[in-house]
DNA sequence: AATGAATGAGTTTTCATTCAT
DNA sequence: TATGAATGAAAACTCATTCAT
C-alpha cells in the first residue's frame, strides 16, 4: 500500500471521528494527509469508497489484534479473558478507531455489503462462545446476544478509561471491570 | 407546543437517523413535516438548535420512562430490574429513539453543554447504584464506570431485539439477557 | 414566465453558442443573467435540463414563426415560399437560435425524447409536401428527405446572409436564392 | 505517421462525435486508443491541438475525395454531379466523419485559422461554379452562395441516408435527390 | 518514445439561511 | 405566524497537463 494512501487513510480516521462524515470535506482530507485533492480521488474514487475501505481496514485490524494468543484449545473463559484483554488494550490504544467504529458501525454512511464484510472478522468468536454453552461454562444465551453484549461492554470500559484521561490505570480499571462480564455470563 | 414544531421534531428524528446530520437538509425535514422551510427557522432558530432541541427532549423521556414505578425505598436489584426493563421495553417500541441517542450522544453536532444538560436526567441512577455499593449488594465499581457498562450493555440488549424483527418475543429475550448484568454486578 | 427565468435562457443562448454546451459554466450563465447560481438550479434543476427546455423553446418559436400568415388552402408552391421567407427572415433577425439549432439539433446534450418533442413543432410542413406531390406540383420524393433537403437549404442562405454581415441587402439575395429550391423541387 | 497517432485521431473522431469536445477526457481518448495518457501529449501537445489536425485531416480527405475522377475540363453539370456523388458516397461510408464536421466547423473549438486553412481544400469548386456561371449553364449567384447551398444541400443527403439505416438502396436515393440540386442551380 | 501517478484549478450542484409578502 | 423564492458559499468530483522514470 503506498504511502499517500495510508496518509489519507490516517487523516480521515481523525477528521471522520471528530467531524462527522458529511462534515468532513474531502479537501480538508487531501491536506492534512499532505497530498492533493486528485490524489485522494485517485486513489478512492469517492467520498463513499474512502469512508468504506476504512471501515475494512479497522475491522480487520480489530479482529487481528482481538485472537492474538488465543488458541482452539483455550477453553471459553480463559479465551475470553484474553481476547477481552486484547481488544481493551487495543481500544486504549487506538481510540480514534474504536470511535469511529462507535459512530459509524451503524450508520447510514458504509455500504451494507461493507458492513457485512466487516463482520466477517468476528466470526471466530461465535465458535468460542458455542463452545462454552456447550460446555455448560456459560450461560445458554443466543450467540449472537451473546457477542453484541460482550462487544457493547466492553466498548463502554474503553470509552470509560479514555474519558478518564491518560493518568489513570488502565489495568487496573480493567480487572475491577472484567469479572462482571465474566461473572455475568458464567452459568450458575 | 404547536403541532408544527411537534411535526419538525417528529421528522427530523427520522430523518436524522436515517441520513445523517449533514445528510439531511432542512428542507427535507420542513417538506416531510408538512410545513415550509422558512418554518423551521422560525421555531428552532438553526439546524443545530434543532438537533440539540431534539436530544433534550429525548433524554429528558428516557430519564422519564427511566424511573416509572421506581421507589427511593427499593433495593438496588430490584431498582435496577425495573429501570432496566423499563429502558429496554421503552427502546424496542421508539427503535428511532434509540438509534438517534446512539449516533448523536458522541457525535460532533450536539453541542457539549446540551450533552450535559442531557446527562443531568440521569443522576438518579448514581444514587441508585452508590446505595447498592454501600449495602454491598453490588461490586464495589466507580459509580460512572458501572452506569456506562450498564447502559452500554442494555443498548445492546435492545438493538439485538430490534434486529430480530417483531416477531421474536422481546420478553423472553430480556428475562434471558438481564441475569447476565445482574449477576455481574452483584458481589459474590 | 418569470423575468429571471427568462433573462436565464436568454444568457444561455448566447453563451452556448458562443462556448459550447460543456464550455460554458453556470456560473457564467447565472452572472451574465444577473442572478445567483442557486437561482438556476431552481428554475431548472439542472444544466442538461436549461438546455433541454432551451431546445424546446425555440423550436417552438421557429415552427410558430414558419407557419404565420399561411393558410391550409394554400397550394405547396406559394406556402413553400412564404414559410421559407419567414423562416428565412426569423433566421437572420436571430442569428444565435440558428446557431443554436445547428450545433444542438445533432450534439449528445439534448436527450432524445426532446428532440422528438421539437420535431413535432414542424409536422404541418409533412402535410403541405405530400399535398403538392399529389397535386403533382413537386417531384416525388419521400417526405422527410424533401423536408430535410429544404431545411439545410435554407439554413445555408441564412449563414450566408449573416456571415456577408448586416450591410448585404438580405433580400435581395432570398430573391436570388430561393428559386434554386423552387425550381429544383418542382416536377418537370 | 505513427500507428499510435493514427489510433488516436480514430478514438478522437468516435469520441468527440458521440460525447462533445469539452465531454471527452483526454484520458478516455488515450485509453480507447491503447495508450498512456501521456504518449497522447506527446503527439499532440494540447487537447485543441487535437482537435485542430483532426478538422484539418477530415477536411483535406474531404476534399481529395471529392476531386477524385474529375477534370479540369468537365463541364460544370458533369462535373458537379461527380463530386457530389463522391462526396455522398465518402459521406455515408464514414458518419462519423459527417457528423464531425457538422458539430465542428462553426463551433468554437476548432480556431479560426485551422478552419481556413480547412476551407483551402475547397477552393477548385469555386472556380467549377465560376465557369457554369459563365457559360449560362447554372443561375447567377454569388459563388460562395452556390456553394454553401450545395454543400448544405448534400450534407441533408447523406445525414437522411444515414438515418434511414444499412438496409436503404443509397444510390437509389441518391438519384432522386440529385435532381433537386441540378434542376435548381440550372440557368433557365 | 512511452508511461501513468500526481496535481489543483475549475465544474456542477447543494443547502442553510434570509426576507418580502 | 407562516411562506417559499432567492441567495452564494462551500462541497464532491473531474480532467488537462506535467514529469520522474
Amino acid at each position: 500500500m503506498t504511502d499517500k494512501r495510508k496518509a489519507i487513510l490516517k487523516s480521515a480516521l481523525l477528521l471522520f471521528t471528530e467531524r462527522g462524515f458529511h462534515g468532513t470535506p474531502t479537501s480538508l482530507i487531501a491536506r492534512e494527509a499532505g497530498v492533493a485533492t486528485g490524489t485522494l480521488f485517485h486513489y478512492f474514487g469517492t467520498k463513499e469508497n474512502l469512508i468504506s475501505d476504512l471501515y475494512l481496514e479497522i475491522k480487520r485490524e480489530a479482529g487481528k489484534v482481538m485472537s492474538e494468543g488465543t488458541d482452539t484449545g483455550d477453553d471459553t473463559t480463559s479465551g475470553l479473558r484474553r481476547i477481552a484483554s486484547n481488544y481493551v488494550s487495543w481500544g486504549i490504544r487506538n481510540p480514534a478507531k474504536i470511535k469511529f467504529m462507535e459512530q459509524f458501525c451503524l450508520s447510514p454512511f458504509v455500504p451494507d455489503e461493507t458492513r457485512e464484510e466487516g463482520v466477517s472478522n468476528f466470526l471466530f468468536l461465535a465458535g468460542l462462545f458455542e463452545k462454552g454453552i456447550t460446555s455448560g461454562e456459560i450461560k445458554p444465551l443466543p450467540v449472537e446476544l451473546a457477542i453484541k453484549m460482550a462487544a457493547e461492554f466492553l466498548n463502554g470500559v474503553i470509552s470509560y478509561i479514555i474519558r478518564q484521561g491518560p493518568c489513570c490505570d488502565a489495568n487496573e480499571i480493567f480487572e475491577l471491570a472484567y469479572p462482571v462480564l465474566e461473572d455475568g455470563l458464567r452459568k450458575r
